[in-house]
DNA sequence: ATATCGATTATCT
DNA sequence: GATAATCGATATG
């Protein structure tokens, strides 16, 4: 086995700073899943910001509702919301605590527990075309993680001792592209998902260099 | 290949 | 009461 490069967690002031910029610097960071012995790890390959009160397709545009509260706490911990009665979908908070804003996951390349991801998403692994499933879409990659609003909202972020963090190792991303978000009504034509471009864990259409 | 639709609940108007 | 930061199944070209 060769070693690999250490991973350490992202401090929070990596977190108190424009959605954007977090955005844009999360791709290519690691989401850690540890469950006793057990390590979930995937490659983070597209996010999307939502800026705060000002984003009408922000839930913090609602303002600090018990729903919100977190969207306007401290930087660098998980919002998790339940969407259409059926996924949960995970997010950290951004910018300084007062402040509202965040970055949605929305798609990673497993790396680590993929028989795990598997089983939590029922999907059965035959060919490489399997594995977008498990952790492809912000509903699938919180399937696979075993992500709830119950047991990880409001989670440290940048704490490996909550059990859900995210991390940093020697990767650096290439191709990083910028289109508008996915899913919304409002403020749809704003540029704020970041994705790695062929990356083929990213969600939705692929994308297709220009000729 | 794209299009449409149903599921199912927290939250806000 | 309407809507939603989604997914999977089904229908159609």
């Amino acid at each position: 086995m060769t070693p690999r490069p250490p991973i350490l967690p992202l401090p929070r002031a990596f977190f108190a700073r424009s959605p954007r910029r977090v955005a844009r610097e999360l791709l290519g960071k690691l989401l850690i899943r540890d469950l006793g012995e057990l390590r979930l790890a995937g490659r983070i390959v597209e996010v999307e910001a939502y800026l705060g009160e000002s984003d009408p397709a922000a839930h913090a545009a609602a303002g600090n509702t018990a729903r919100t509260s977190i969207l306007f706490g401290p930087p660098g911990y998980a919002y998790v919301y339940f969407i259409y009665g059926n996924h949960y979908c995970l997010n950290v908070s951004c910018e300084p605590e007062g402040k509202a804003g965040s970055v949605l996951f929305r798609a990673l390349e497993p790396l680590q527990g993929i028989e795990e991801m598997a089983r939590a998403r029922d999907v059965k692994l035959g060919g490489s075309r399997d594995l977008p499933r498990l952790t492809s879409g912000p509903g699938r990659l919180a399937q696979a993680f075993g992500i709830t609003r119950a047991r990880d909202n409001g989670a440290d972020l940048t704490s490996p001792g909550s059990g859900l963090w995210i991390a940093e190792d020697d990767f650096r991303p290439k191709n990083i592209r910028i289109t508008p978000r996915i899913g919304i009504t409002l403020a749809a034509e704003q540029p704020l998902r970041y994705i790695l471009a062929g990356n083929a864990f990213v969600s939705g259409r692929k994308y297709r260099p220009k000729n």
